[in-house]
DNA sequence: AATTAGTTTGACCAATTGATCAGATCGTTT
DNA sequence: AAACGATCTGATCAATTGGTCAAACTAATT
């Protein structure tokens, strides 16, 4: 801490200290992107550091240069999902009404699924494993959904909506939604999609959107 | 097969070879169980013979007298499961009209979903890799629904119900119904269930019934 | 030119992986 | 009792696992 603050007077556009501090961020970066992709088709313990380090440009005591162990890597990525996860949540402040809040919710869901299917799918296999080691971690982001179910209980209280209960109408909107991203190989073959074509994601949030809309009574 | 026609002839009550044909149904039987256990949590590549073998109560050798390697029995219990799926689809066979249809899909693939979380997972797991051991076996399965799919089609042709997309309004059924198996984890936290506890699947099923029974003007 | 901090490398580790095999054991049939 | 097919076992295999280490290399600072 004090190196840093004693040497860096001097300040070139760049520093040297600057760039190497940059390049590790990009190092760290790139080694994030690989274990993701690795850890969302072959799981945690499924992954080996081999793969990650392999598809990320390096080899594997360089890896463990950067990271402490794979399951370190492993929370990490979680964490940083989670965060990337942070305004995704229902909340009144925008000032809007029902009707528009859930349909935003929707879209920024659903565009997250589009976007970054395989974070979304390291999550999911979290889940399925029981969250060993999201346990830690996902209070905010539970915390932030109830009070999401909340504001829509109070929406029923005020008779904006038909009386449906607030917590699985959330969570049936999350399920819909994180399917397009966990179930991208069932949508396309359903859908008839060929390899490399793009699966019409202004269909879906339309059709999504109305299904809950009609469902408490705003459509 | 001429042995076994030519030495079966005698029959008290259970001949020696059906008690090892039953034997050995059993042993595959448990082999099975242990490995839905074991794929479910920790995906095809992450888990073991070793821990198949041991949750199974056999060694590793005794194992591999049953199966013949672990992607085979991985194939075998993805054939197994999309088998079971068999009566989960929609058809007008019964003759019924087209909300106690839907109501009787959300019912049984609900109960799937309750009885057997493991096996859904195992199943959500393939997928999230890309299928690539289901390929060669679900078009059957792929058919089936877009039969189910047709008929929705013919609902809303007859004007029976509520114009919708019909391939996403099924794929929504299977969404959401697939979340109780696979976020179980999730949604205990999110109801604040106590480890032990049972889901309420009739609170659940009624909501989710009542969901796309109103989108589609059913209710 | 020497020092330094940061990074990369190849060699290496014990443990585990999926799988095999010859030989031992078992209950049944002849 | 001999022979049988089915089953089980311990030893063993090459390959891979996550991870470490000292030594070498690199580029900037002194």
């Amino acid at each position: 801490m004090s190196k840093v603050l004693s040497e860096d007077n001097n300040d070139p556009e760049l520093s040297a200290r600057d760039k190497i501090v940059e390049r590790r961020k990009a190092i760290l970066a790139a080694i994030h992107e690989a274990a993701i992709e690795e850890f969302a088709t072959r799981g945690v313990e499924g992954t080996s550091t081999q793969s990650i380090a392999r598809r990320a440009g390096l080899t594997k005591p360089q890896l463990h240069y950067y990271i402490a162990s794979k399951e370190d890597l492993y929370e990490d990525i979680l964490v940083q999902i989670l965060e990337e996860w942070r305004e995704l949540f229902i909340d009144a402040t925008t000032g809007e009404g029902p009707g528009e809040i859930i349909r935003a919710y929707i879209r920024k869901k659903l565009e997250f699924s589009r976007s970054k299917p395989k974070a979304s799918r390291v999550f999911t296999n979290e889940i399925a494993r029981g969250a060993p080691v999201l346990g830690k971690h996902w209070a905010p982001h539970v915390d932030a959904t109830r009070s999401g179910v909340a504001l829509i209980q109070s929406w029923v209280d005020e008779g904006k909506i038909r009386p449906i209960d607030p917590l699985l109408f959330h969570m049936h909107m999350w399920a819909v939604t994180q399917h397009y991203a966990d179930f991208d190989a069932q949508v396309r073959r359903m859908m008839g999609i060929e390899e490399g074509q793009e699966i019409d994601f202004d269909r879906v949030e339309k059709e999504v959107t109305s299904l809950f809309l009609r469902s408490c009574g705003l459509e």
